[in-house]
DNA sequence: AAGATGGGACAGCCATATTGACGTATCTTG
DNA sequence: CAAGATACGTCAATATGGCTGTCCCATCTT
């Protein structure tokens, strides 16, 4: 089938009409990799019936110790009660705390417990494991046009906040 | 914070052994990129009452007509139910159709109708647009690493249908 | 004829997200 | 100091997209 938005441009084309195959290929293995990598740790939070909404939390805290829950927010893009019900249940478990902010009373910064660190650090091995393994088979400059083309998907609005999350490792 | 699961390793240790701060970049900006990117579709969707999971069936069927159900079923991977209420939901629309398969006539082969064909022919618009920015910014090159990360990152048995995917385009 | 396979359908459940409204403590500013 | 903005919590209702288990039918295979 002669896949409808596809359109036909001579090699000299802006750089901005690629080639259809070369955005679905791309479209397809963001899905895949995406998927697949979330897969690997599914089974290490199931074992505390935690979800996926979870790891996001405990990662983003594991990263940034005494993050106010609005930057929390902004991090993920979901409401105040969506993380609301997930950090209730990271609490119950004992994998992270809050104490006041020192500057702002109002702000309850979060961070993980020992017992969170540790397992945050375990879903990270999961991680590690599978990014390791393709990192090593694509080499490394591979490797940088991975994170170039990510690093362009991100809204310009978004991408301070990106950069302040690397900006300390 | 010194995150715990950091492994101190010499510059001179196995590349499976990388450096944490590579790892968590590629899991972050994956994240964000996966995310931000599916965002830009969900407008349009949003228009005819359709979510996430109607997009990505419409897509591998756009991409692959006189598909089996089985197919879909292997390349989304969930489970027949959940797909069942989304092809419903297309079908209801007329955006998707079906026929009984020649060889085997158990099959049914889908296919989009003339009016999915638009439907995904607009929202593959937004897909490229975000795509090919980011191609652009990063140059051929870098295209070429973006691809050989993800492909490592999906696991051995899925790779053949990824390839299928791509080889007839 | 028996069994395997492709697909459909019912019932119920769970996880994760949403919106809207309201409350409370604290900080900022006129 | 009073007024308003901000950070966070919470209640209620709803939607989406997954899941399991079970049973069914049509068709293909052996």
């Amino acid at each position: 089938m002669a896949v409808p938005s596809s359109i036909s441009v001579p090699p000299t084309a802006s750089p901005l009409f690629l080639r259809e195959n070369e955005v679905r290929r791309g479209v397809e293995l963001l899905f895949f990799g995406y998927t697949r990598l979330t897969r690997a740790i599914d089974e290490g939070l199931a074992e505390h019936g935690l979800g996926r909404a979870h790891h996001r939390a405990l990662y983003f805290i594991a990263r940034q110790p005494d993050l106010p829950i609005s930057a929390l927010l902004k991090i993920l893009a979901i409401t105040k009660q969506s993380l609301g019900r997930v950090l209730t249940d990271l609490s119950d478990r004992g994998l992270v705390e809050t104490r006041a902010g020192d500057v702002d009373r109002r702000q309850k910064l979060l961070r993980l417990t020992p017992e969170g660190i540790q397992f945050e650090a375990q879903l990270f091995d999961a991680l590690r494991n599978s990014l390791a393994t393709a990192y090593a088979a694509a080499g490394q400059e591979s490797v940088t046009g991975f994170w170039r083309v990510l690093e362009g998907l991100i809204p310009a609005e978004d991408k301070a906040m990106v950069v302040a999350l690397q900006k300390d490792i």
